[in-house]
RNA sequence: GGGGGCAUAGCUCAGUAGGUAGAGCAACUCCCUUUUAAGGAGUGGGUCGCAGGUUCGAGUCCUGCUGCCCUCACCA
């Protein structure tokens, strides 16, 4: 795939750098200037004059004395035609000889319609805007291969119009996100990629060097402390997509390097958040798609009107028969599973509040097909999230659940420093005790937080994974642009 | 990390039973002024992912390795 050397078509190809050179024409121009782009150009009448535009070479077919070819720009494509007649026999034997399909071309004519009826810009002149040395995947099959159109993008992207649009309809999500958010009063800010302390979830950061200050430092693994700092500084709402690291496994649905949008909200809890969650989402399916319906995987899922809100307890409980609140300790949940004949994984290491993750992954995540919220976590699986005022194991949590997928987690903050103080020395030696995944201690932000922090509710949405169940992909690097890859050779 | 699958020309793919590698597109040389997977005549292009092994002989069988995909496990 690399080998310069022997590769027939790039040696024709500079050959003809060469022939162009001679003939005093550029193969790298400066400018061109457009006067439609292709989807734009097709819609003119019949007729129209002085029409510029400019396109990769999809397509040629040379005729003798008259060439067409389809060109494509990020609008669509559109066919152009060249002739003899029209441009001179100097001019048409440049298109004839030296240029390829996959050159980029410019071209100035009037617009027509042939004998076909395709509508087409028959060119007075035209210009080579952009010389190829690789010659361009096959037309009809384009790029098949998984791992050509991750490692080479580009050529997904010139040759697979579903992909174009699939990163194109990316693009429109983050802006109608960005939009809503700005529209209810949310404050774009950015914090902290590198930082001395990976902190904001459980998960295993990556660590740099910073030569300057020789010391170590992390990438973060979630912006949620320092989103809540703004609150702490007195920003009433902030929002960040913020990339994300994680040095974990990877597989379809899970990234080493990802986006979250999170978003914080003061004077808020679970509840208002909930609500603004159902507004936000509706919003950006129906500017995306214009409806509600959304076919995903087979099966057509509605996000009209209010979403279900069930509890933990409520839906094991309707799953399997286990009432999580009848066992308060991990030895007896255990002896329920057990009971229940329901197969865990290393289900002796696991305390309660992971063997009561465990059990929804198995029993219940799975048959979450509408978007569901659940709520009240168990306290212990949410050292950032508030105390339940009526009942203290649980927290004032939910997370959106769509097709199984976990698309977003919210809840009412943890705002007393002296019980998050209390809840972070219980990660600390867990993580002691051995559980890597544990959070570490964290005084800076304990510092921020002892300064006043108002109610807050925070929300934190896996992009991602959002814009992969939406658009029907079920691995999360096709909706990557450039996911990173072992290097093959 | 366990299991399964894939890797042949620039691209998409064939390759029967182990007998010196094929097609279409693309490229090159011609013909062709309304094609659109244009058409016609001809030509060139391959360390068959890498390294070993079995065999008279390996794209094909065996072993190891690399990369990718799926899956299980782990994991926001």
């Amino acid at each position: 795939m690399n080998d310069v050397s022997d590769n027939e078509y790039r040696q024709v190809r500079i050959g003809k750098l060469d022939r162009l050179a001679e003939a005093g024409i550029r193969a790298y121009p400066e400018r061109f200037e457009r006067s439609h782009d292709l989807a734009g150009a097709r819609e003119l009448p019949e007729g129209t004059e002085g029409v510029a535009v400019a396109g990769r070479i999809m397509t040629a077919r040379v005729m003798g004395k008259l060439t067409f070819m389809t060109l494509q720009d990020q609008s669509g494509r559109m066919q152009v035609s060249v002739r003899q007649d029209d441009v001179g026999p100097e001019a048409y034997k440049v298109v004839k000889k030296l240029i390829d399909i996959g050159d980029f071309l410019g071209l100035r004519g009037k617009v027509y319609l042939t004998k076909t009826g395709e509508k087409t810009v028959a060119a007075s002149s035209f210009e080579l805007l952009g010389k190829t040395l690789r010659p361009l995947p096959e037309k009809w099959a384009g790029v098949q291969d998984q791992e050509t159109c991750y490692r080479q993008r580009y050529l997904d992207l010139t040759m697979n119009r579903q992909s174009m649009d699939r990163f194109l309809l990316r693009s429109r999500l983050i802006r109608v996100m960005r939009r809503f958010l700005e529209e209810n009063d949310f404050v774009e800010v950015e914090t902290p990629v590198l930082s001395v302390k990976a902190s904001g979830a459980a998960a295993r950061p990556f660590a740099s060097h910073h030569n300057a200050l020789d010391m170590e430092v992390f990438l973060r693994i979630a912006p949620e402390t320092y989103l809540k700092r703004c609150i702490v500084g007195g920003f009433d709402r902030v929002f960040e997509f913020a990339r994300c690291f994680r040095n974990e496994g990877m597989d379809p649905s899970h990234l080493q390097d990802f986006t979250m949008l999170e978003y914080y909200a003061a004077y808020w809890n679970y509840e208002d958040n909930m609500d603004f969650t159902e507004r936000l989402v509706q919003q950006v399916l129906e500017e995306l798609f214009g409806t509600l319906q959304i076919e995903i995987g087979g099966e057509t899922i509605d996000f009209s009107g209010s979403w279900p809100r069930v509890s933990f307890r409520e839906l094991i409980l309707g799953d399997c028969g286990i009432d999580i609140d009848q066992h308060p300790d991990a030895d007896s949940l255990r002896a329920a599973i057990r009971a229940a004949g329901i197969q865990l994984e290393d289900v002796d290491k696991l305390g309660r509040g992971n063997l009561i993750d465990q059990l929804y992954k198995k029993v219940s995540r799975p048959k979450l097909v509408r978007p569901t919220f659940l709520t009240r976590h168990p306290i212990d699986l949410s050292p950032l999230a508030r105390r339940n005022d009526d009942q203290p194991e649980v927290s004032d949590r939910f997370q959106l659940v769509i097709k199984g997928w976990e698309v977003v987690n919210a809840y009412s903050e943890l705002v007393d420093p002296l019980d998050q103080r209390r809840r972070l020395e219980t990660q600390a030696s867990l993580k002691a005790g051995g559980d890597e995944d544990a959070m570490d201690m964290d005084e800076d932000y304990l510092l921020a937080m002892e300064h006043g922090m108002p109610p807050i509710s925070g929300w934190g949405m896996g992009i991602d994974r959002f814009c992969a169940l939406i658009t029907n992909q079920a691995n999360l690097r096709d909706v990557v642009l450039f996911p990173l890859m072992k290097p093959n050779d």
